[in-house]
DNA sequence: TCGCGTTGTTCCGTGTCACGGAACAAACAT
DNA sequence: ATGTTTGTTCCGTGACACGGAACAACGCGA
């Protein structure tokens, strides 16, 4: 009954666009009673809206996710440098995190010039094609990163890297330069610098700068993200990872 | 069983902090077998998390969350308005829709200085107690302003206004002026100032400056303040409100 | 205007699985 | 050591979720 609902819910990620009753039936499996009656029910809890014969996602939802504690505090702090960020480049800022072998992003920020990208907040990516990601991979640990390669590589774009071998090069550049780039590999015509925040020696986050590829210059943003990203990390350490114990197992 | 998992999961609205699951159960007034199977299954669904005895909002709500149109569409396309919001007054940014006889807020922005506020992203507040509130109340018809003001008015501090006549005026000076102030009515030795975002002659959203009581200085505020809700009224227009016909009845 | 495919809704008999009291185990306090 | 609170397991009962089938409402092309 739940996983029921859950069925429904998801149908919404990534697109979130409105559904019909038996576009919702055909894409869960269940038969068009169940699906009829669960949506009522989500309907009444504010989980689901309907407009005419087209279900959407409801405010509760918004209101709840909103909450998530993890999500919510990491956001919050590292917001001013987010801020930062925007205003010394005026370019498009992201924060994500790492779950799993992908990114979630947690924020990001622009102005009026938008650019086309597959990084939707809350959505997430493969680790592997995006200088987020790859800050985060090289920061988390040889056994994630073996994980990793142990797959085929996934690709967004003709220029996501797919071979092994240049993956593993580029993430030691990243070890060794705390910065990681990426150039037309989630998105087309779009390059990408990313610096780690970190807690100990594992990042937590990353937080970068995405720019059009024709007035891309790393020289310039490098200093700005490396310093957003540390001072983060800073404020990070002060107020203590630990305002949630985490206890036993 | 839908009911009362909605039950639980609204016990982390607005505090969203961990509960432990004989707290769910007394909150929920469900018995606590019925919490530790529906938790354990929310946990399984990525709804919850739960760290030794405490239970989170899950993963998985934030993901959904996000996904919301309404509120996914217009932060999206007000986020640049409040950038420059945000560079222009270096302060606390606030974006609101009405919902109800609330204020929800949908983003909300600021640098490294942190107000005491009680808005949150995703809660919601009394409409005539903030600037926000104020602005979608005067330009949402006047049944709705009646309704309010046939209700005893809600506080949040001493100086919120509880009385209708005063809030009648000052509902009509917004009118006329376009810009709502509030000065410590949300939360003490913080003054706002608001302007309405319209579509037609309605209110649809809300943006607003929050300010230190000390330096608050209206003047200089007011202009940038009604230029980014002009500005994203315009956008709004632009775009067209029916990206999602609302379609029959 | 009519007929036909599609989509949404209602009905209801069947069987399942949610339910929660009770009993037990684990953690914590004193 | 002993009570107290919290978390977990068990299991018999019965409510209610289930979904096939039949019906109603819509949209569309002729």
């Amino acid at each position: 009954m739940l996983e029921k609902a859950a069925l429904i819910l998801d149908c919404f990620s990534p697109s979130g666009g409105p559904y019909r009753l038996s576009e919702l039936s055909e894409r869960t499996g269940l038969p068009k009673p169940t699906v009829h009656r669960l949506a009522a029910d989500l309907v009444r809890l504010g989980w689901l809206e309907r407009s005419g014969p087209r279900y959407l996602l409801g405010a509760k939802l918004f209101e709840l996710g909103s909450l998530v504690p993890h999500r919510r505090d990491l956001r919050e702090t590292a917001l001013p440098f987010l801020q930062d960020l925007f205003e010394a480049t005026r370019e498009t800022i992201h924060l994500g995190i790492r779950e799993g072998m992908e990114v979630v992003y947690l924020e990001r920020i622009h102005g009026h010039e938008a650019l086309r990208l597959p990084s939707r907040i809350g959505g997430s990516l493969p680790l592997t094609c995006t200088a987020v990601g790859k800050a985060l991979l090289a920061f988390s640990g040889a056994e994630l990163t073996e994980e990793v390669l142990s797959h085929p590589l996934p690709s967004l774009t003709p220029h996501s890297i797919t071979d092994p071998d240049r993956l593993r090069m580029a993430l030691e550049k990243i070890q060794v330069s705390g910065l990681s780039y990426e150039e037309q590999e989630a998105a087309s015509e779009v390059s990408c610098i990313a610096a780690p925040v970190f807690a100990g020696d594992t990042a937590v986050a990353a937080l970068s700068v995405a720019v059009p590829r024709t007035r891309f210059r790393p020289a310039q943003l490098a200093p700005a993200v490396r310093t957003a990203a540390l001072g983060l990390s800073r404020v990070l350490r002060g107020q203590g990872g630990a305002r949630i114990p985490l206890s036993s197992r």
